[in-house]
DNA sequence: CGGCATCCATTTTGATACTG
DNA sequence: CAGTATCAAAATGGATGCCG
């Protein structure tokens, strides 16, 4: 918010003060995991028109969250990134994507679209550092066309958009299979099985992968009391 | 949102189409600390309108943030207090409020309110876990008219407003001291020599309490890329 | 493709007046 | 107090059209 600040010397509200508009968080969320072009960005935002897009870009950078760079050749395109400052908005932004696994996702919506390069901050939010003690493993994933890929180090991980350079495993799966996982309709293993996903790489990396991430169990909002 | 939905299957989407509107997130950050009077709401939030507020009220009820109660006795006057499900909203707000100290606070501008109730959540953002090992105590804060309390249970806190049944030790001071104690200018030690604050109760419960509470340094928001 | 400018219908909001 | 009703101002969404 720009000229509608809150007026608060609270740190929440001036945090959302600077990312509280709408599209800015979700935006950040595009970010989160790697650059990405103009064209990508409102492709992923279905609704948000390229004025708006442009307006909140334009407010990231001179608010020192993100930054036009110039893509590495070959592709030479410019592109947005985050800064240091709105790369360390993914606490919160992983917060609220925790939140909303457990109490708002239920079935998918007809209306909703959906993009399998949603489910590479969900890695990260459902990231279990403890079961990741002493691995150090790059998983790469292909849903459909897009690939995206995690580098885990002895409980950090990194998610991020595009292949990876040396991945030790690679899990291969469209994008109906992959809904089926998240939704927990299924395990990996179920379907490997039946031949919905393969997988191939380092035996021990990909026998460990299940244990890494833990979705939590989805619970209805009602109206009882906080404990 | 309601007739204004992202329109993604995502779970930050999701949790954002629930409770990213204008004023809805610092509706919680105020029933965060326990359950708060319409009229308390309004003066914690200048600018928002009854209407507004009675809409938003409405829609957190509605989708099982929030639900209305009755205060117990002698009050018994209506209030408003969060459910489970918006309870757990406070790792979001909470990682909001810590990217806000980090890389958002500076100096307070002249036309920004401040309550020394927003404080509360601070306590539990600057949480040590770790300094609190072992440590069982309730302390109980007086800024001006404003009293809240924080117990702590080995590694636990709660932060609530208004005044504990049975403090272990007691903090008093203006705003403007407390306010010099957030922005680092003096620390509470040396605000108690010069008399600026005073502090009563369980002498080992005190002593341990500087080491609990740590404030991130200040960054200014740069260009630099994210590391 | 990457972006800005413009126009316009619809929503959201802010501020204030008003009622039980 | 706790809200409802009302209205003007601002933000958004969608559709272009334009330029390098």
């Amino acid at each position: 918010m720009d000229q509608r600040t809150y007026n608060q010397y609270c740190a929440t509200a001036r945090t959302l003060d600077l990312v509280g508009e709408r599209w800015t968080l979700l935006l950040i969320r595009e970010l989160l995991t790697g650059p990405k072009r103009f064209g990508d960005l409102q492709a992923s935002l279905r609704g948000l028109g390229t004025g708006l897009l442009s307006a909140r870009l334009k407010h990231l950078e001179q608010e020192g969250l993100a930054r036009r760079v110039t893509l590495p050749p070959p592709a030479r395109t410019p592109a947005y990134a985050l800064t240091e400052a709105g790369s360390e908005l993914a606490p919160a932004v992983l917060a609220l994507a925790r939140w909303g696994l457990k109490w708002a996702m239920g079935e998918r919506r007809t209306t909703e679209t959906f993009h399998p390069g949603w489910a590479v901050l969900g890695l990260r939010a459902c990231f279990d550092a403890d079961a990741a003690a002493g691995l150090r493993a790059v998983y790469e994933f292909r849903i459909d066309a897009e690939t995206f890929h995690t580098r885990i180090d002895d409980g950090t991980i990194e998610a991020l958009h595009g292949p990876a350079q040396y991945p030790d495993a690679t899990i291969t799966m469209n994008e109906e299979t992959f809904l089926g996982l998240t939704a927990q309709d299924r395990t990996l293993a179920q379907a490997i099985e039946t031949g919905a996903a393969s997988v191939s790489g380092d035996a021990e990396a990909l026998r460990r992968l299940k244990a890494l991430f833990r979705l939590p169990a989805p619970s209805a909002r009602t109206g009882d009391p906080s404990p």
